[in-house]
DNA sequence: AAATGAACCTGTTTGC
DNA sequence: TGCAAACAGGTTCATT
């Protein structure tokens, strides 16, 4: 999926196409993705007031009492197109609006789902409940983030990539930020000064808020909302770049494999 | 309690 | 060229 930055930047792309906009019909075309879907009936006739975002998750507001809570998964993808557009490979729902546009979800994969929740006690649902603070916001410090380190042994990737911890920093821009903070991602989270998680909370924030600018990331099936791809494939330091020279040690770039994932970085630069 | 691995599912890339 | 294996951005659940 999209990490936070692609979120952030289909939500940028959809706000000013949707806020407004009357829901004239909606539908799917299986019962469910990763969990079955919420009755969706009451949806008709609604307006989206706007569109936002909490970790990845997209908010739909209604003017009714409710939130269409989206998670685009690994592949989750939406595109407006006209109501007589034909219906795409792995498009699972489509969200007629009033004035003939028609805003389609698109998941291959089918790891995405979406609820339908009361907009007054949303923050307490499952999804959201036990999540960390917004990587971007003020409440992402590095007394938080040494506070959570403190004492633990797992690698610092895992840790970040916690959403308990914070939100929003998927595998890519995990492996991006720990570069830039020049620590290796297998060391342990307890075993790393208080200097150098200051700089890791600094390099979260500016890769994240870098990556936002820059339209997000494309490999190969993100598009925004627009259809156009984002740019921020273009920075990456590590990510992808296994046996390639580091851009600023020269040494061949390494890939291990932390909790199932890939992990790149530099064993000049990352210590 | 904390950490790791499997599961969900399809498409694309890599290697023999 | 063809086929199989490995791998892909996330999250949750089960098992050590």
């Amino acid at each position: 999926m999209p990490e936070l930055p692609e979120v952030e930047t289909v939500r940028t792309g959809l706000e000013p196409l949707l806020s407004g906009r009357e829901i004239s019909a909606i539908s799917c075309h299986r019962t469910g993705l990763r969990y079955p879907f919420p009755d969706f009936s009451t949806l008709t006739g609604q307006r989206i007031t706007t569109v936002s975002r909490r970790s990845k998750y997209l908010l739909f507001e209604l003017d009714g009492t409710q939130t269409l809570v989206w998670h685009l998964g690994m592949t989750g993808q939406f595109h407006l197109l006209s109501a007589e557009d034909e219906k795409a490979k792995h498009e699972h729902v489509r969200i007629d609006l009033l004035g003939g546009e028609s805003l389609r979800y698109r998941d291959a994969r089918r790891f995405g789902y979406a609820g339908l929740l009361d907009s007054l006690t949303l923050l307490s649902h499952p999804w959201f409940a036990s999540l960390g603070p917004e990587p971007l916001s003020p409440s992402f410090t590095t007394e938080h983030l040494l506070a959570i380190c403190h004492g633990r042994k797992a690698p610092i990737k895992t840790v970040i990539m916690d959403a308990s911890v914070v939100v929003g920093v998927g595998n890519i821009y995990a492996a991006e930020s720990l570069f830039r903070a020049g620590i290796h991602p297998a060391r342990a989270a307890g075993n790393i000064s208080k200097k150098r998680l200051a700089r890791l909370t600094f390099t979260i924030k500016q890769v994240l808020t870098e990556a936002i600018a820059a339209g997000g990331s494309t490999i190969s099936d993100f598009v925004k909302a627009d259809g156009k791809p984002g740019y921020f494939t273009h920075s990456f330091q590590v990510y992808g770049r296994e046996n390639s020279a580091c851009f600023h040690c020269g040494k061949a770039i390494k890939r291990i494999t932390q909790s199932g994932r890939s992990s790149f970085y530099c064993p000049g630069c990352q210590r």
